[in-house]
DNA sequence: TACTGGATTCACT
DNA sequence: GTGAATCCAGTAA
């Protein structure tokens, strides 16, 4: 089978719940690349972070808010943060605690609705509101594709989907270590499709 | 019950 | 580069 035609078919699949039943740290960079669909609005996921038991991590001590880590896979975990934005993790681990957080997107269906909705939520419609701006960010990603808390503890196949496509390259992914909110604490597991212009300014 | 700080974004300098 | 916005979750008392 040809590559194109295997491409064809990897991205007609809808990754199931199982797939994200692994560790976080190893499907963060299986996610780049994966397309995402939530009601009209598609794109591609470029950039990802994985959350485990690191000090930084909500999954480090579970509570309340945080139990979906530990009580799911591949379901979304949605938190609220800075009093006006949300953030979207994807559970993982099924015989454990993580997550992997959703950072970036490349749009590429109903951008018309994403600038919409991101002009609702406050941000300038200046004349450089590209489409590389509307999902640049783990906020503005919640912001363009209407993710809220209403959408916590929501699994994949359900009004949302990923579906699947070829793996990148270790060359074609970027990783870049993070000092988590803990003082003296590093991420090392953040990673992006190197060269996307759709990945998020902050490294 | 009260206080603290945050897995961010954006405007301003 | 810096600081404000804004409110919820977690923690201490």
């Amino acid at each position: 089978m040809t590559r194109a035609k295997s491409q064809q078919n990897n991205t007609s699949e809808e990754l199931s719940k199982e797939w994200f039943s692994g560790d976080a740290l190893t499907l963060a960079p299986l996610l780049l690349g994966k397309k995402i669909r939530k009601g009209s609005c598609t794109g591609i996921i470029v950039e990802t972070e994985a959350y485990g038991t690191d000090p930084a991590s909500h999954a480090y001590k579970i509570t309340k808010r945080s139990a979906t880590m530990r009580d799911t896979y591949g379901h979304w975990y949605v938190y609220f943060t800075y009093g006006m934005y949300h953030c979207a993790n994807i559970t993982t681990n099924k015989n454990g605690v993580g997550a992997v957080l959703i950072r970036a997107v490349e749009p590429i269906k109903g951008i018309g609705l994403m600038r919409r909705r991101r002009a609702q939520s406050g941000a300038a419609m200046k004349p450089d509101m590209l489409a590389q701006n509307l999902c640049s960010g783990p906020a503005k990603f919640c912001q363009a594709f209407d993710i809220t808390k209403k959408e916590n503890i929501t699994p994949v196949g359900d009004n949302f989907v990923i579906y699947n496509a070829p793996k990148l390259t270790s060359t074609e992914i970027g990783v870049s270590s993070r000092i988590g909110i803990k003082k003296g604490t590093e991420l090392p597991w953040r990673f992006y499709i190197k060269g996307n212009a759709f990945v998020s300014k902050k490294h």
